[in-house]
DNA sequence: TACGGTTGTCATAGT
DNA sequence: GAACTATGACAACCG
């Protein structure tokens, strides 16, 4: 089977690629992606290299899938974005390996595989079709090229059936034609890449590690200059190896045939290949950081672009007719040189790219820090393991780790509020939005020392106000963190002046609740909380006691309260009994009076009575030797009061005297 | 500056 | 025995 010449082995492919860091991501790929063609995608998807069948160490010289055109095209085009003098730093291991083969061309002049590309990158077209392979014969009489050949001999069973196969049918044709200059380009570029391996685990690690370091200075510096608008880049988290994946399985006549539709599993399975250890798919299945195309499109559904397919196509092409007036497009060398384009486009759009990659690594580092529960400087050790070919940090400290992920995620404390961040931005293009708690608890896991939280607090006052504008959706974990940032935010002068103790022990030590959660959490949700979530025994303890305290401060107010409420009912009581009091004088006042009245009427009735009573003479009786005495059949006697007191034998003739009245 | 009210905290007993 | 509550006592703070 004829290989078909790959669109991107021709001019256009730094043209695209530039073009879609110079317009944006999801805008440009929805732009040459237009709508679905299955059929066509099947047919095409034979073509696209093979991936190896230990993904997880893609840089073995066993493995042919390096050889194709896939990754020379890819390693060009780094070379090409190196060439323009920003940093580019490795997501993969794939980008990781070709940063070091380009460090490893480099320190040869011009062998591996990006050698080529290196001259070819700063050459005019003329110059590029050349010496990128253009002629292979040229290329073969180079004593490169000889070395390359007996490379390739000493290899002769490395390449896959399909990329191999494929490179050795064109070799022969390109000996019997050698116009054919594109598919010449490909078998060499297959067979610098294989230089280019075997080289680069020759190579010493101190380029590798200058080049990382310069890399992540230059991105910082980037990262610095960036604005907010900037922050969806970072969304989008295309590495060199997912946007060749995407670009080099289409080849150019099809362009207008593969949908987008198409793409978001081709890029997911990109991600499955290449990040096969378990670490690697963990994070990526763990971190939906990657946007597929579909959101993309989502995202930007009044693409101009879209809607006039021959625009868009004059658009691309244009520059390629520009670069080789000589040859045609599809025939471009790919060793061309760059674009047309103004200087100043290139850097914007260089950089524009390099950013992202820039963002996805540090990106990557952090989350991977996160999800795995290491730090990130231990994470980022892992990118630089001897196998993976890449020292991204030789001088990756802290500091640097510190200032890098602020700078990116614009602030963080500990690694939380990054991820709040990263959280809601995440959120904000569909991607996953861990649990706070999660990164907390990852937060202090990983970095168990205080001091270190510490030296992020400064630059999580930073990112909080930048949150505060963005937050909308307050739940009570956020609004918990609000609050804070609120009160240290409005405190900048006096930090701290507004909260209490207990929440600034929290604060010091970055317990990830709030107070007010901590104490009124039921006691089953507050113990599993422990539990879950890995806390210092210093951490537990104080949670513990702002708990211990909490309850006992409301308790405290209660019985204060209960106090008081008792004293008022108290003084209700005595009110009342006063009141009572006074009633009861009230009627003692009342009932004396009738006594009396009582009394004087009695008194003036016993005046009357003697008054009408006679003795046996006719005169009247004197009441100071009488008495009244009443009987009880209810007859009155008028008793002698000296017989009153001796007895009742005298009370009868008086009684019988006073009836006679 | 003394004083009273408020509040937080601790210790302790009880539930 | 753990967790919680109630309460006296103390201290700090404030008006």
């Amino acid at each position: 089977m004829k290989l078909p010449k790959p669109w991107w082995a021709g001019g256009g492919l730094l043209q695209l690629t530039i073009l879609l860091s110079l317009v944006g991501l999801r805008v440009d790929l929805d732009l040459f992606l237009p709508p679905p063609a299955a059929a066509l995608w099947e047919e095409l998807l034979p073509l696209c290299p093979t991936r190896p069948a230990s993904a997880s160490n893609p840089f073995s010289a066993s493995e042919g899938w390096e050889r194709t055109p896939l990754l020379s095209a890819k390693g060009r085009l780094l070379h090409e974005v190196r060439a323009l003098g920003v940093p580019f730093i490795p997501r993969t291991r794939v980008d990781a390996w070709l940063v070091h083969s380009v460090a490893t061309g480099n320190a040869d002049g011009a062998h591996g595989l990006l050698g080529t590309a290196a001259s070819s990158a700063v050459g005019d077209g003329g110059q590029s079709a050349s010496a990128g392979g253009g002629d292979p014969r040229a290329a073969h009489s180079s004593p490169l090229a000889a070395e390359e050949e007996e490379e390739k001999a000493a290899e002769p069973t490395a390449e896959v059936p399909d990329a191999g196969g494929c490179g050795s049918q064109e070799n022969e044709m390109l000996r019997e034609k050698s116009e054919a200059v594109d598919h010449s380009s490909q078998q060499e570029e297959n067979e610098e890449g294989v230089s280019a391996q075997a080289k680069s685990r020759q190579q010493s690690k101190t380029e590798e590690h200058k080049m990382a370091c310069a890399s992540a200075r230059e991105a910082e510096k980037i990262t610095e200059a960036r604005n907010e608008s900037h922050l969806h880049w970072s969304d989008t988290s295309f590495s060199l190896e997912d946007l060749f994946q995407l670009l080099s399985s289409q080849p150019e006549h099809s362009l207008e045939g593969i949908s987008v539709e198409d793409i978001p599993p081709f890029l997911s399975s990109v991600c499955e290949s290449v990040n096969s250890s378990a670490q690697n798919i963990n994070l990526s299945h763990a971190i939906s950081h990657d946007v597929n195309l579909h959101e993309a499109m989502l995202l930007y559904p009044n693409n101009t672009f879209r809607r006039d397919p021959s625009a868009r196509s004059s658009q691309a092409q244009e520059p390629l007719l520009q670069l080789n007036p000589h040859t045609n497009p599809e025939q471009a060398t790919p060793a061309m040189s760059l674009p047309p384009f103004d200087n100043q486009m290139r850097n914007l759009t260089s950089q524009d790219l390099l950013y992202d990659l820039d963002s996805n690594i540090f990106d990557g580092i952090n989350l991977m820090s996160l999800a795995t529960g290491f730090s990130p400087l231990e994470v980022s050790q892992l990118f630089e393991e001897p196998d993976s070919g890449l020292s991204l940090n030789s001088s990756y400290n802290s500091t640097s780790l510190t200032n890098s992920s602020y700078r990116i995620y614009d602030g963080t404390v500990g690694y939380n509020s990054d991820l709040q961040s990263l959280c809601h931005d995440l959120g904000a293009v569909g991607g996953c939005y861990p649990e706070p708690h999660k990164h907390c608890h990852m937060d202090h896991r990983t970095i168990a020392g205080f001091h270190v939280s510490l030296e992020c607090q400064q630059v999580f006052h930073d990112h909080t106000y930048h949150l505060q504008s963005g937050a909308s959706e307050p739940t009570s974990e956020s609004f918990a963190w609000s609050e804070k940032s609120q009160k240290t935010s409005g405190c900048l002068d006096n930090p701290d002046r507004n909260l209490s103790r207990d929440e600034q022990r929290a604060k010091a030590l970055h317990i990830p609740f709030s107070v007010d959660e901590i104490v009124r959490m039921p006691v089953d949700s507050f113990n599993s909380m422990l539990s879950r979530y890995y806390l210092t025994d210093l951490q537990v303890s104080l949670i513990r006691d702002i708990r211990r305290r909490g309850k006992n401060k409301v308790a405290a107010q209660n019985c204060r309260k209960r106090k008081l409420d008792i004293i008022l009912n108290l003084e209700d009581d005595i009110c009342n009994l006063q009141a009572k009091k006074e009633a009861l004088k009230n009627e003692q006042t009342q009932c004396s009076k009738a006594i009396d009245i009582m009394r004087q009427k009695l008194h003036g009735l016993h005046q009357d009575v003697f008054n009408r009573l006679r003795d046996d003479q006719g005169r009247p009786v004197n009441p100071s030797q009488y008495a009244l005495q009443y009987s009880h059949d209810g007859t009155v006697l008028i008793v002698p009061k000296e017989l009153i007191s001796s007895g009742h034998k005298k009370e009868a003739p008086k009684g019988k005297r006073e009836r006679r009245n």
